[in-house]
RNA sequence: GGCCCGGUGGGAGAGAGGCUAUCCAGCGGAUUGCAAAUCCGUGUACAGCGGUUCGAAUCCGCUCCGGGCCUCCA
């Protein structure tokens, strides 16, 4: 099946071709460790999350690479602030980090490459520009010339004249040109710092992506993703690095970009004290739950994220996975593969909208039929379709055990007794107790479903 | 100022010239000891105004409104 793609590149949906079909490379700007994950931080992840999945169920190998940054001003910042190695913030946060991805069921990478562990690539990647008159040295900085780079804004459609008049910055007087950037800088002893041949200094922010993507990737890979707002520098800059690193070579074929996370329709900060974190959102609901919420958006259009739209996230699951439970024992048909409905929508530009619709479908179809054939087959497509975007992961009895997250006090064991109590009950037709029974557990968010194999229950 | 996105029913959100999107919520019915779940049915949706066309939510133009990027940002 073709997958077509839209390129930021070109500004259109284009049919993807990897340069070698046993080979596929993919990477994505990872996040900088300084402080736990948002869920704007997390939508690249999980969106990208599902790109790899998709490539891995229709090409033989793909390596795909999201990178650390655990050097950067914001740590050295959060460093000194704590009294603390910038070394020990890094790691705590990275770690933070993965847990959190890891709750929403984002896989780790095949690499994960850190900016740390590559100071003498980047030292050699300058050297190179630098030798071939794109890059110059200036009072301890090594900065890229934009100018000696023609094709500079191709990504971010922009010219130079339109980057001088934006530029809202004061220039650096060691700039040759005004839109010259860093990449490398000095850095004071109090600051962290490595030897180079320009003195002890600390890298800029954008050479690390092109070092390590040439390290690990090579020197033109198939995707390259990352939220929209690093089209413009961060993206626009590897190119210029690495092309010119490279005498011209192509560095990025598809260059694809998410949309930004908005929250009750403003942007995330730090000044408006909306910005909310995974680790918090995961005692309101389950991984999944907010996993399926930013999955339930085209991955390009901006998300506003509400306490509402997570509800019905959780509630969406809720079908899904009672489809799941009215399949019961049924066996998974070993054969199964994901709907052709199902690969059209995620080929199609990542439409997990789309997607999703045919999952419901499914699930409709699940609740419908009757032979176990049937429902054999049924169960396979949505288990194997659901498990491309990352879905449908637990059984279905531990779904509605675990209700909205954190939760307290009964146990299934008790509810199993209490279950068992109203059976009797209902045996000796006491409903008024049967009742009482079923009350008290809707008190406790635990509530009964009467059927043919018995009585089920979910935690809300 | 430059560049780029959007405005779809109560809410979320696909679609991109004619064909039920889907989900959440609501309403009616079936089913149920009562419920829940499920199934069936139901909702005068495409910002506005023009234009192209046999036919426009979809193409073109204009207007209004909202958002993003423009050297910290996912």
């Amino acid at each position: 099946m073709t997958l077509t793609l839209y390129n930021t590149l070109s500004r259109d949906k284009e049919e993807f071709v990897p340069i070698d079909p046993d080979r596929v490379t993919m990477y994505v700007c990872g996040p900088t460790v300084y402080s736990y994950a948002h869920i704007g931080n997390a939508r690249p992840a999980v969106v990208f999350d599902v790109l790899v999945r998709l490539l891995r169920h229709q090409w033989p190998r793909v390596i795909f690479a999201r990178n650390i940054t655990d050097i950067d001003d914001k740590i050295n910042a959060a460093a000194a602030e704590q009294g603390v190695d910038i070394g020990e913030i890094t790691a705590k946060f990275e770690k933070i980090y993965l847990e959190d991805m890891a709750s929403l069921g984002v896989a780790p990478p095949d690499i994960d490459p850190h900016a740390t562990d590559h100071i003498p690539e980047m030292i050699a990647m300058m050297e190179r520009l630098i030798e071939e008159g794109h890059a110059y040295a200036a009072e301890g900085h090594v900065l890229f010339n934009v100018p000696s780079y023609s094709d500079y804004g191709q990504l971010s459609k922009r010219d130079q004249e339109g980057l001088l008049a934006g530029a809202r910055v004061e220039v650096a007087p060691y700039k040759k040109d005004a839109s010259d950037f860093v990449l490398w800088k000095p850095s004071t002893s109090d600051l962290p710092g490595w030897d180079s041949p320009w003195g002890r200094g600390r890298p800029g922010w954008h050479l690390e992506c092109s070092c390590m993507i040439e390290k690990h990737l090579g020197r033109t890979i198939d995707i390259h993703g990352g939220g929209v707002d690093l089209v413009f520098p961060h993206h626009e800059n590897e190119i210029a690095q690495s092309t010119c690193a490279h005498g011209g070579e192509t560095f990025v074929r598809y260059w694809l970009h998410n949309g930004f996370v908005n929250v009750d329709n403003e942007k995330m900060s730090k000044s408006i004290g909306n910005v909310l974190l995974v680790h918090e959102l995961l005692k309101q609901a389950p991984g999944e739950a907010i996993r399926l919420a930013l999955l339930n958006a085209h991955y390009r259009q901006p998300l506003d994220w509400t306490d509402r739209g997570l509800a019905q996230a959780k509630r969406m699951l809720d079908r899904l996975y009672g489809a799941l439970r009215t399949l019961g024992d049924i066996d998974t048909d070993p054969d199964a593969v994901p709907s052709a409905e199902f690969l059209a929508a995620l080929n199609d530009d990542l439409n997990t909208p789309k997607a999703l619709a045919t999952l419901f479908d499914l699930a409709r179809q699940a609740n419908t039929a009757s032979d176990v054939g049937e429902k054999s087959h049924i169960k396979g497509a949505l288990l194997t379709s659901a498990d491309l975007m990352g879905l449908l992961q637990h059984s279905a009895d531990d779904w509605f055990a675990g209700g909205n997250g954190e939760h307290d006090g009964i146990d299934a064991e008790e509810i199993e007794r209490l279950i068992e109590a109203r059976h009797n009950a209902k045996a000796d037709k006491d409903y008024a107790e049967a009742d009482r029974i079923r009350d008290e557990l809707a008190s406790r968010d635990i509530f009964l479903e009467d059927g043919p194999d018995g009585t089920k229950w979910r935690r809300t």
